[in-house]
DNA sequence: TGAAATTACTTGATATATCAATTATTGTCA
DNA sequence: TGACAATAATTGATATATCAAGTAATTTCA
């Protein structure tokens, strides 16, 4: 008779054991990250956006009046996204940021959150507040720290 | 003057403080979960193929020779893939699954690992698995168990 | 039965992701 | 200086993802 399968082999309908207790870590964190998204992809949707794209006008939001040069929002977001030129090419069509090539380097083009990008966003903050409360509320707020942590660690473990 | 930041606005270069705990734990997972899959996906490039594809190969690896019809190979999946299909046709033409129509419900197209893609996948479990020793190496056994617990919970808060 | 719903895919259109190669501009330093 | 490297971004080609619609085979059940 097998063991109990974990929550994990539940999920992923996996009837083998893991390999490793590593290996189910890092496929449980896969997993997991997956389900988060696409709860907030969901959540964003009927809005208009993705969740790239909403990381994108926060990030501006967040730069201020001085705005942001290309690539420099690329290293801050959530997800690597070497297609940045084009997304940006996109939320400048739908004129939620605008662009100029910049005066004192003229190889860099600094992005702007528009008025309208600003408003979007804003008006975003509070649903997806609530997605983040709704699924990471599950944890209480000191086993939520320790999440932080534990992932923090992961991911000092790449160097 | 500012507190000190978190490792993970470190990590993306973000100056605000997150606006709660269970955003930054949401924000951190997403990260984490991108950097531990462009890891794997580094890894598995030579081999020529992506962490998806790897996904599907193991799947089937595990249900051995009576193999699994095509969407019940996508409900097992890390990653929703609702591209299934087309990603079948990418694996059959590379000669790693074969496919026929099951011929007790016509509608179902089983799958099934060949002998090219066992050897690969096989062949792909050790490095895979240093991957994963070295990301999630990072924490101790009991980190590793706390973290699989803490994201089960994570999960199990969608309902 | 047999019509309607369900299931298991498949296909087409479009968006996004990825990578390599190219352009324009700036920095380095012999 | 002036050649060469480095940086910031764009572009083209291709792969993959997403969504909506369509097809064929099975179930359901009045």
């Amino acid at each position: 008779m097998a063991t109990d399968q974990t929550p994990l082999q539940r999920d992923i309908r996996q009837t083998k054991p893991f390999r490793s207790t590593a290996h189910e870590a890092g496929v449980g964190l896969l997993k997991t990250a997956d389900v988060h998204e696409r709860r907030v992809a969901e959540t964003l949707k009927p809005h208009g956006l993705t969740p790239t794209q909403y990381n994108v006008l926060r990030i501006l939001r967040g730069a201020g009046p001085d705005g942001l040069c290309t690539l420099a929002v690329g290293t801050r977001m959530l997800r690597q996204t070497p297609g940045i030129s084009r997304m940006m090419d996109r939320l400048d069509g739908k004129n939620w940021i605008s662009r100029v090539r910049s005066a004192d380097d003229r190889r860099e083009v600094r992005c702007y959150l528009t008025r309208d990008g600003k408003r979007l966003v804003d008006s975003l903050d509070p649903v997806v507040d609530k997605v983040d409360a709704q699924a990471i509320g599950a944890l209480s707020t000191a086993e939520q720290r320790r999440l932080i942590e534990l992932l923090d660690k992961v991911r000092a473990g790449y160097t």
